[in-house]
DNA sequence: AGCACGCCGACT
DNA sequence: GTCGGCGTGCTC
């Protein structure tokens, strides 16, 4: 058999073992040096160039769950291809991790177990340790299928795969088991009928179910985009097939999943992301590969999810870039489920209230269908009115007198306001006005931010966090100062403005579990809370009906950065915050505090005009031999020592250049900040408006990267990068 | 990656 | 004479 093993190299390894044609794509469990590793069978061989003494034998093959498919492993080959990653890394993270080692986690106290009825024998996923289920177990057995209620329920909603199991042995009846569980459910709602605009899209893409299109379903926030996913899903459902439904954060997979879970009661649903325990991740995926969960939603990482009858992916946000994944195989998941979808030859939607540009352009070359919905699903919630703010010396703490005026005004009027401000703790750094000195982290070129409650300073990047100094460590004086403003700061400002109103301050220190971010969210549902103070972990997907005023306190970061892609990222942040305001009757009002606000990029945001900013950002991006019209890849070094990852880096860059045809190979330059955890960080891009040139080229220049060999230095490359 | 080997200097 | 620092090379 051959083998993929999680090891960074290019090949598989070969081993001998007892096996047939449907064992590929099994897990097996192997000697690989002193350690026992598992990898999966991507290939039988009857002989091998390994010379045979060396050759070991498997220890074992796990026959406890369905090989994957040809499909899937066909992905895995496009991962290793295009991303040029080693297979057996790409194979592997690909599984749940409780699937990754020798002891299989199923679920708490879940093993394999092996059970015969006359005389077949089967293994099945169970919990060994609870007698009751296994006797339940051998008695539905012995009796065709019949089994208490309540273990029924519990097993299809704990382990659904272990159902399909029995049934696919044609031990019990899986329908009349289902059909128990789903009789307690009430009648699936009326769907709500669509809108025109909704109608066409759903239209457009339900034509073609059974062929290979992009759809880039482009609507203004709250236009319904999740109505016509449902719509699909339901079509994609009824014609026997299931729906996998990505999302960029976990944070969004409970309001997602309760809707899917309204709309399809008794369909088995199951969600996929990083956060779920072991056992519950590999239950889930399980419950996908064997066909019983007909409806998956997930992050990023649900795109590797095995699924026999895939029929429709949506990619919901997709300009998002949590769809990059941005370390080890650093694909882009938005890319991964096109490529699924051309294979299967079934549709996908990439749903956008600010599309890409990638995918914008390719939309606009015709590459990709355009479908749009114009106007907000519900009649009257027109768009927000947006008023732009230039700042002036007249602003204490940083929020400005219109702001705070709008503030005052919601506050009167019992409505909610919102101000989003991206940046968590009280100051980003702190400045001696004597002698200059600033926090510096020691460990990375970034500066230390002040956070408030305990006055300390952490630094962002490498997490290093220490008391502030109460004077300047330089020349003594005792007056520092918190420069900038983070949310902790406004949040003061506006307590001291505001002291009898309710303000709830909602980032990454304050809602850092899913369950806090959660009764946070109902807090404000409750009308409990009159003014929010944020990050962008509010900004995406919540609907807040009572919520007419954002007002966003710093959008000028990003404005004039060095980084081609960061006014299209502003622009969609925008969109995305100013998108709460406003719903169900109530005019929303949107506030931007700026000290540019002639940029263009307000214009447009004030209009609502995503077309006019993409098609002006598209003609900047054609004149620079920017993305789209170039595609990119980066190769990334970092070392501890100064000098070692600059040296490979132009090392590589020297190998690069007699290869590169029809490519620009850019001088080496350090990233972005140069230095994180004692790591010297240098970067070398390439460029090319042929991705067929680019692909040649990286095929015989990492192979020669790999035997550059500085042992001190950690380098990788990422195809497609979306920070340089 | 993770592990062993081997080379070298520093100690009981 | 042994312990342990890390540079090098292999894992089927």
């Amino acid at each position: 058999v051959r083998v993929a093993l999680d090891v960074p190299v290019d090949s598989c390894f070969d081993y001998l073992a007892e096996v047939d044609r449907g064992d590929i794509g099994r897990r097996v469990l192997v000697p690989f040096g002193k350690r026992k590793l598992v990898g999966v069978i991507l290939g039988l061989a009857q002989e091998s160039g390994v010379a045979t003494d060396k050759l070991k034998a498997a220890v074992r093959v796990y026959r406890d769950t369905q090989p994957l498919d040809d499909h899937i492993l066909a992905v895995f080959a496009f991962c290793r291809d295009y991303y040029h990653h080693p297979i057996g890394e790409v194979v592997v993270n690909a599984l749940p991790p409780g699937l990754r080692r020798a002891k299989a986690v199923l679920g708490r106290g879940m093993e394999v177990v092996r059970l015969t009825d006359a005389g077949r024998a089967l293994d099945v996923t169970t919990w060994p340790a609870r007698a009751v289920v296994k006797r339940r177990l051998m008695v539905a057995l012995q009796a065709g299928g019949s089994m208490p209620r309540d273990a029924i329920r519990a097993l299809s909603r704990r382990a659904p795969c272990l159902l399909r199991e029995l049934a696919d042995a044609g031990l019990i009846r899986v329908e009349r088991m289902l059909a128990a569980v789903t009789n307690d459910i009430s009648d699936p709602p009326s769907p709500p009928t669509l809108n025109s605009d909704q109608q066409a899209a759903f239209d457009a893409i339900a034509s073609g179910l059974s062929r290979f299109v992009v759809t880039l379903l482009y609507g203004v926030t709250g236009s319904g985009k999740t109505e016509v996913y449902l719509h699909l899903t339901a079509e994609t459902l009824a014609r026997g097939r299931q729906a996998l439904i990505l999302v960029p954060e976990i944070n969004l997979t409970p309001q997602l999943e309760a809707t899917f879970r309204a709309r399809f009661p008794g369909i088995a649903q199951i969600s996929l992301h990083s956060k779920l325990s072991e056992g519950e991740r590999a239950q889930s995926y399980l419950a996908a590969q064997s066909g019983v969960a007909r409806i998956v939603l997930g992050t990023r990482l649900a795109v590797f999810t095995p699924l026999p009858q895939l029929g429709l992916i949506v990619v919901d946000e997709e300009q998002d870039a949590s769809f990059k994944q941005h370390e080890g195989l650093r694909y882009s998941a938005r890319d991964v489920a096109i490529y699924r979808a051309k294979l299967l030859a079934i549709p996908v939607v990439l749903g956008s209230a600010t599309p890409s540009l990638e995918s914008y352009h390719n939309a606009r070359a015709g590459r990709y269908q355009l479908a749009q919905i114009r106007s907000r699903a519900v009649p009257d919630a027109a768009l927000p009115e947006v008023r732009i703010v230039a700042t002036t010396g007249n602003m204490p703490e940083g929020v400005s007198p219109p702001v705070l005026q709008a503030l005052r005004e919601r506050l009167e009027r019992g409505e909610q306001s919102l101000v989003f401000i991206n940046r968590r703790g009280y100051a980003p750094v702190l400045l001696c006005g004597q002698c200059g000195w600033i926090s510096g982290c020691p460990r990375c070129s970034a500066r230390l931010t002040l956070h408030a409650p305990r006055h300390r300073l952490r630094c962002h990047y490498c997490g290093l966090e220490t008391a502030a100094p109460a004077a300047c460590p330089e020349c003594g004086n005792a007056d520092l100062r918190p420069v900038g403003q983070g949310t902790q700061r406004i949040e003061a400002r506006l307590i001291r403005e505001f002291p009898t109103a309710s303000i709830l301050r909602v980032d990454r220190d304050t809602a850092s579990s899913k369950a806090s971010l959660q009764s946070f969210i109902d807090r404000v549902h409750g009308n409990d809370v009159n003014i929010l103070v944020g990050t962008q972990i509010l900004a995406k997907g919540h609907d807040f009906p009572g919520l007419t005023l954002v007002a966003v306190i710093n959008a000028d970061a990003s404005l004039y950065s060095s980084d081609f892609r960061a006014e299209e990222r502003l622009f969609a942040q925008l969109m995305q915050v100013a998108g709460r305001a406003g719903r169900a009757g109530l005019r929303g009002e949107v506030l931007v505090q700026t000290a540019f606000p002639r940029h263009p990029l307000f214009a447009a945001l004030k209009n609502h005009e995503f077309a006019a900013f993409a098609d002006a950002q598209l003609q900047l991006r054609r004149e620079h031999h920017f993305p789209p019209y170039t595609y990119q890849v980066l190769l990334r070094a970092e070392s501890l020592k100064q000098e070692a990852a600059l040296e490979f880096t132009q090392r590589a860059s020297a190998l690069a250049k007699p290869l590169a045809k029809n490519v620009r190979v850019f001088d080496p330059v350090p990233a972005q900040p140069a230095r994180i955890a004692a790591r010297e960080r240098w970067q070398l891009l390439l460029q090319s408006a042929s991705r067929s040139h680019l692909q040649l080229l990286l095929n015989t220049w990492r192979p020669q990267l790999a035997t550059l060999a500085a042992r001190d230095v950690r380098w990788a490359i990422d195809v497609d990068p979306l920070e340089l």
